[in-house]
DNA sequence: GCATAGAGTTGACAGTTGTAGCCTGCACGT
DNA sequence: ACGTGCAGGCTACAACTGTCAACTCTATGC
């Protein structure tokens, strides 16, 4: 995933995203336009936009059947991969460990997540 | 720090902060383009333009001298803080574990960081 | 077969961001 | 005391973002 494609989705685009990625399979524009009218209360034409953009930025895929269906063409965790080392670059001076350490010294983390991550870092190797 | 404030930093603004926080003191516009004209190769107007809108959005105190010298209204810490809980949100469903786990299970963390972050969670409690 | 709704495309418009020039008044050196 | 350089303030402008409307063309229902 390069800088061309997920660094430039953006905060709308993404709950776009969010959508198809909770879908199995492609979805049409009517489907999509039905769960964020609602929830996002966006008007088709939003929608058509953001969907377009995506399909030119390359992040979402279109097939052709009688209407077109759209599915993402990067995945959930690529992309949540590529956003999080970009924060890491551009507020941590690229150290990982940084990050953490923000989190743990925030209220960041719960005590049930620090637990979580104690066994986490337990298990890896 | 709240959505009007530091929700606000762009790329560029970030890069003029970063150098107010590795200031001890406030500093007077001369030596914040001194530093950057050089390692970003701005012209002195975008300087200035990018304080005045650190100074707008609050990210930035100015203080009366002969010359304004400025100060960062807002540490990195809570600079970083808030960056890392917006990703958070906007990424991770609200849930930090998930950041983390991300960061392990892709390349986002080398032998050392693990390493460390095992150490952390040991003495952590 | 024909009308119609809506998919897809194009345009739009205000606000933000990246980048920078102009102008005016003040401080500093001579 | 006077000129000059530059800090500060204002303006600018293109690209990007958030929102949306208008138009066109096609597939589907009758």
């Amino acid at each position: 995933m390069q800088d061309n494609l997920a660094s430039k989705i953006t905060d709308s685009e993404l709950e776009v995203m969010k959508l198809l990625w909770r879908a199995k399979d492609a979805l049409p524009v009517t489907v999509i336009r039905e769960q964020l009218q609602n929830s996002k209360g966006w008007e088709p034409a939003t929608i058509k936009t953001l969907i377009s953009r995506l399909v030119s930025k390359g992040a979402v895929r279109q097939e052709k059947r009688n209407v077109y269906y759209y599915s993402p063409a990067i995945t959930e965790k690529e992309y949540r991969s590529w956003a999080t080392k970009d924060l890491i670059t551009r507020i941590y001076n690229g150290k990982a460990r940084d990050l953490i350490a923000s989190l743990v010294n925030s209220d960041g983390l719960s005590q049930d997540d620090i637990a979580e991550l104690r066994d986490m870092f337990k298990v890896e190797e």
